[in-house]
RNA sequence: GCCGGGGUGGCGGAAUGGUAGACGCGCCCGACUUAAAAUCGGGUGUCUUCGGACGUGAGGGUUCAAGUCCCUCCCCCGGCACCA
């Protein structure tokens, strides 16, 4: 009988609205009596979009994951918490602001619209109940809040600081945000500038955020090696230098307090704040004062390629260690932002401290030497943590090993009060403000005489008011806003102004996950109950990009919140999964190469579900990939496959005989099942869906032809779900989505047959059809009189016979 | 330099220490068709004297058996790096 063919553009639409009338993935939140009642209860989470008018292939890689692992978990008897939201706030809707005029407001709303619509017709099974947008008042009010918390307990707070400023973008950047000198939005160089910002104590939290990572088990390596990496931790010690003849005490931060004894000179970072003082009235003033102001001028880049350079102080300092005098120098191979912004200078065991005492003759003196063998530490640096190392010209700790040196004259400096143990972090403090307007706005008030006054909690949300020149001076557009700026001090009623500074959008996205649970609490950001009983979020998915940023960030708010008593747990994302980014033509799919596919041209062409069904078949999910044109074709070939077998299979009757087809169904229903529950891979199941339907077409007058097909409908709905809810509904059932998961019967997954590889030597010879039944002494015998076989054994003596039932037999000889 | 992840056909990739290359793409042959598309069937690692031999970045090792475990090395990708 012929059917009417595949056509996705049909039924597409269709499930979507029958869906969405039946609320089908809605999922509310249990009443109050149940609570914590949460066994059966998972949060699947992906990261939160970015809405651009333009649905991505990132975008469908990272929702259809998720929509796998829900609509697993939904048929397996828990409730999914599948929420979606914007990132709306951000730079790009301020410049097509700037570009195209309108407000960024209205042109975020369009592009949510569009964004949401692209979704729903990917037939993501999402809580559209519980949709939200950084953007709106009723969410931005309570990043506010949040950031109140955060100043009241001390982890806000606004400081002058030397900050990258990106001259593009004309805005100050987080550390983070920075990679290799450069703003990582747009590329370009960034400046240094002396600004009073808003920054969030996260440094408070560099142990936590290492310590913790015991919570993490299902994190990817990388993910926790890149945090590690730059969180930066460093054991080492804290030593006080005094300048003579002044009051002045200099500290450093050292990881090799072993070597104090070669500390030859010592070297101020341009910007120290004490340079000025130090060289006040001196002969040297000028001259350091002109090096100053040169390595202020250059990039940070320029810094690091040029010679070491610096300039004589005039002034020394005196070694605690030994009493001896020893030049201060300037010069910009010290870092500011690290440590003190002073350092020892250990030449003879610093290759960069080497490299200047050379070109300035400053004395080296070796105080680390080789357990065996000679160093000459006047022409090279010996740099070297060996446990084997031992201590010279170190005065009474001389011969020490190297580890026990440290250890001696951490405890000798701080019994006498010249040093002490420390550990230093690269990680710096989350610079937040943003000298944008498209962001949320900073709650604070200056006073003339109170000062730095936060905004009352009941005065929230402080809105964003309208204005009508984005374009970037420096300075916050909302500046320009003068009737919204100028206003009344919460505190003492006077004339004050509204701090114009926007909050970075990863403040946004820090919380965004807790919110997703209480989404419509108007009194608070959220229930505490509610979000204690869905968090933390079971399985996080997303892009590997934000191994540091949001993920850290995220850390962070997590455990603040937990210290701030208004959460129950420490870390917000127990497993994560990072996918892997899609390539195409050699380079990584994006708007700004030119090289990206549409979503939705795919979509026009192959249905949604040949492009779900495709971009998890293209390879590990976790692992970079190549777009293929011709993926989407092959798997839209196979959907027209399964269309036609299962409808030829509907015709036939359901029958309980236990055929090869029926065993060959039980086995894709265990290998489907493990490999999305325990292995998290998503190529393979549909690898072996389609095995089933092939072995199907093999054999159409099976009897179990209709279990078969049933069972591969059953197992692809989780990918492509409207062609399983059409299918099935065609087999005589009614909705797929609430079917429980497919079971299999152990007892089945075996055939009735095997192939018996004989092996000689480890090397295969032959293949032998044999029941399971076989004994393992049958096993032998079949491989020995195997023709193949009994003439490699001529005249020949079996030593050993390895027998792996129902696989294999090896015949050494 | 330090840390992490990789390296398998023409391509994407598959393989609890037990048949390397499942599944798909591409290509070749055939069927259907006036023809094409679609679809269906068959073939497709390399070499071969058609018996086989070789083959998972290179080289060693463990094992009856190694893509998989161990050692040495090469290459690619990512993170960190003037961080004291």
């Amino acid at each position: 009988m012929a059917h009417d063919s595949y056509d996705p553009h049909e039924i597409e639409p269709r499930w979507q609205a029958l869906w969405a009338d039946e609320r089908a993935f809605v999922e509310p939140n249990p009443p109050p009596s149940e609570l914590g009642q949460n066994e059966r209860s998972i949060y699947v989470l992906e990261m939160l979009p970015y809405p651009s008018g333009e649905l991505h292939m990132g975008h469908v890689k990272n929702y259809t994951l998720g929509d796998v692992v829900a609509h697993f978990r939904r048929r397996n008897g828990w409730r999914v918490l599948r929420p979606m939201g914007y990132d709306a706030f951000g730079l790009p809707a301020e410049n097509a602001a700037i570009k195209e005029g309108g407000q960024p407001r209205a042109i975020t709303e369009r592009n949510i619209a569009r964004i949401r619509e692209q979704m729903q017709r990917m037939g993501w099974a999402i809580d559209w109940d519980r949709e939200i947008s950084t953007h709106r008042p009723e969410y931005y009010r309570w990043t506010q809040l949040l950031f109140l918390k955060l100043l009241e307990r001390g982890l806000a707070y606004r400081k002058e600081s030397l900050q990258n400023w990106c001259p593009n973008d004309q805005t100050v950047l987080a550390n983070e945000q920075v990679l290799d000198g450069r703003c990582e939005r747009c590329g370009v160089e960034v400046e240094k500038r002396s600004l009073e910002q808003w920054f969030f104590r996260i440094t408070d939290y560099a142990e936590a955020l290492l310590g913790e990572m015991d919570l993490l088990e299902q994190w990817p390596e990388r993910v926790l090696t890149m945090q590690r990496n730059w969180i930066g931790r460093s054991e080492g010690a804290e030593v006080v230098f005094h300048v003579e003849g002044t009051e002045i005490d200099l500290p450093v931060f050292t990881t090799r307090p072993d070597t104090l004894f070669g500390a030859t000179f010592f070297v101020m970072a341009p910007e120290h704040p004490l340079v000025p003082e130090i060289v006040a009235g001196r002969p040297e003033e000028e001259a350091v004062r002109a090096y100053v102001k040169q390595a202020q001028s250059r990039s940070t880049v320029e810094r690091e390629e040029k010679a070491k350079d610096g300039v004589f102080t005039g002034r020394s300092v005196i070694n605690p260690v030994n009493g001896e005098r020893i030049q201060i120098w300037v010069a910009d191979y010290v870092l500011m932002e690290y440590g003190t912004g002073a350092i020892m200078a250990v030449p003879a065991h610093d290759e960069r401290d080497h490299a200047f005492a050379r070109n300035y003759g400053l004395p080296i003196v070796q105080v680390i030497a080789p357990r065996e063998g000679e160093v000459d530490v006047q022409s090279e640096a010996y740099v070297s943590s060996s446990a084997d190392d031992v201590l010279v010209n170190s005065g009474e700790f001389s011969r020490l090993p190297s580890p026990e040196g440290k250890r001696s004259i951490v405890n000798w400096m701080s019994a006498v009060g010249i040093g002490e143990e420390k550990v230093g972090y690269r990680l710096r403090d989350w610079l937040i403000s943003r000298q944008r307007y498209w962001g949320c706005p900073i709650p604070i008030v200056y006073c003339e005489r109170c000062g730095i006054v936060p905004v009352p909690e009941g005065d929230l949300p402080v809105l964003l008011p309208e204005v009508s020149d984005f374009l970037p001076k420096g300075r916050s557009p909302l500046a320009a806003a003068e009737e919204w700026v100028a206003t009344k001090c919460p505190s003492c009623g006077g004339e004050a102004r509204r701090e114009t500074d926007t909050m970075d959008t990863f403040v946004d996205s820090s919380w965004y996950f807790i919110r997703y649970c209480d989404p419509r609490n108007a009194e608070a950001p959220w229930d505490r109950e509610i979000v204690d009983h869905w968090m933390p979020v079971d399985q996080y998915i997303g892009g590997v990009e934000h191994a540091i940023l949001h993920l850290m960030y995220a850390r962070f708010f997590t455990k603040a919140l937990n210290d701030l008593g208004l959460l129950g747990f420490r870390e917000p994302f127990a497993r994560l999964f990072t996918q892997g980014m899609i390539h195409y033509r050699g380079a990584k799919m994006s708007k700004s190469k030119g090289n990206v596919v549409a979503p939705d041209e795919m979509i026009k062409r192959f249905g949604a579900d040949a492009v779900r069904l495709n971009i998890l078949f293209m390879g590990p999910a976790d692992q970079d990939a190549e777009w293929q044109d011709s993926g989407v074709e092959g798997t839209s070939r196979f959907l027209g496959r399964l269309w036609r077998t299962v409808l030829e299979a509907a015709e036939k009757p359901a029958r309980s005989k236990v055929t090869p087809l029926v065993r060959k169904a039980h086995q894709t229903i265990a290998k489907v099942t493990d490999d999305i529950d325990r292995r998290f891979a998503f190529n393979t199941p549909i690898a072996a869906v389609m095995e089933l339907v092939n072995e199907i077409n093999r054999d159409p007058d099976d009897a179990g032809v209709r279990f078969a097909a049933e069972t591969a409908v059953s197992l692809v709905q989780p990918y492509a779900p409207h062609i399983a809810e059409e299918l099935w509904q065609r087999l005589g059932h009614e909705r797929l989505w609430q079917e429980p998961w497919p079971t299999y019967d152990e007892s089945l997954l075996e055939q009735k047959t095997f192939e018996l590889v004989v092996q000689v030597n480890g090397k295969l010879r032959d293949r032998i059809e044999v029941s399971v039944k076989a004994s393992e002494e049958d096993l032998i015998e079949l491989a020995r009189s195997s023709p193949r076989v009994t003439a490699l054994l001529e005249g020949k003596e079996v030593r050993k016979t390895i027998v792996v039932p129902r696989k294999l037999v090896n015949l050494v000889v």
